[in-house]
DNA sequence: AAACACGCCAACCGCACAGCC
DNA sequence: TGGCTGTGCGGTTGGCGTGTT
């Protein structure tokens, strides 16, 4: 199916945003609200695509993106739950509260890729492809931006950003292995390369960590609030160890 | 000081999905 | 039911800044 582009191209600025555009999204949004981004430039009169506002709104404008370097934490944050759920950026981006999934996709291929690469053999665990449908990962990372957000969708995606019977169960993904984050945690991968993860898996584990506070990656219940104060590596590491204690792997675990 | 190489990051592109009509 | 539209997502690119020769 041939679709028409997302916008008139024509007479439409593209490249970098000037502070004056800048100033006028913001305060259009700030009034107005984002509820229709195609005609959202119209309205604000930006000559701008609406894909393109939405774009500059997400990952540089709106007020609770955190800038600056990643810390520690959630550098290793991201490598871990890239280790878990593959270039799901968006996901990713979702559990760590202010980061961007652009910012989170380039800091990995600039920085993180290269230092997991480094720091571990190759284990031939491939990122699943976006062909796989991913239901309620978008709906929980919209979820978790978005000010109507739900307060059981909320207490989903702190514990996981992903939910039973999504992508991991339903597609090609369902063969995802915990093969890389084992490794990453100092686990033999070859028991661990068989390991699968089923819908009981992501029920109990998310009924579990809902009841259990703080044991999530990260703890806003949506981008806007600030809390963003990163887990300690202790919560980080009940986290990983509540995980495989429920996958039932734990003996591989505590062999280490 | 100039030329070149490299890394970073904002922005764009195209695809996929969900919802509406 | 099928097509269309809007939105979200991941991959990729291009420009700019910085480091190196």
């Amino acid at each position: 199916m041939v679709r028409a582009p997302c916008c008139e191209k024509m007479g439409l600025k593209r490249g970098p945003w000037t502070a004056e555009e800048d100033m006028t999204l913001v305060a259009h949004i700030e009034q107005h609200g984002h509820s229709n981004w195609r005609a959202l430039p119209k309205q604000a009169g930006l000559l701008r695509c609406g894909k393109s506002c939405r774009l500059r709104w997400i990952n540089y404008l709106r007020p609770d993106i955190k800038r600056g370097n990643f810390t520690s934490d959630e550098e290793e944050a991201i490598i871990q739950l890239h280790a878990m759920l593959g270039n799901r950026w968006s996901t990713i981006a979702a559990r760590l509260p202010g980061r961007t999934d652009n910012e989170i996709k380039n800091v990995w291929h600039t920085h993180l890729k290269k230092r997991f690469e480094s720091s571990s053999k190759p284990s031939g665990q491939a990122a699943p492809k976006r062909k796989a449908k991913k239901p309620a990962v978008a709906a929980t990372a919209s979820a978790l931006e978005g000010p109507t957000s739900e307060p059981a969708a909320s207490s989903l995606g702190q514990s996981l950003s992903m939910s039973p019977g999504q992508s991991l169960s339903t597609s090609s993904a369902a063969d995802y292995s915990m093969a890389s984050s084992l490794e990453n945690t100092g686990s033999s991968s070859s028991e661990s390369e068989e390991f699968q993860i089923d819908d009981s898996f992501w029920s109990e584990t998310l009924a579990m960590s809902v009841h259990s506070s703080g044991s999530g990656m990260e703890t806003s219940d949506t981008f806007g609030v600030d809390s963003a104060s990163p887990s300690s590596s202790n919560d980080e590491m009940d986290f990983w160890v509540t995980l495989f204690m429920q996958a039932g792997d734990i003996q591989s675990l505590s062999q280490i």
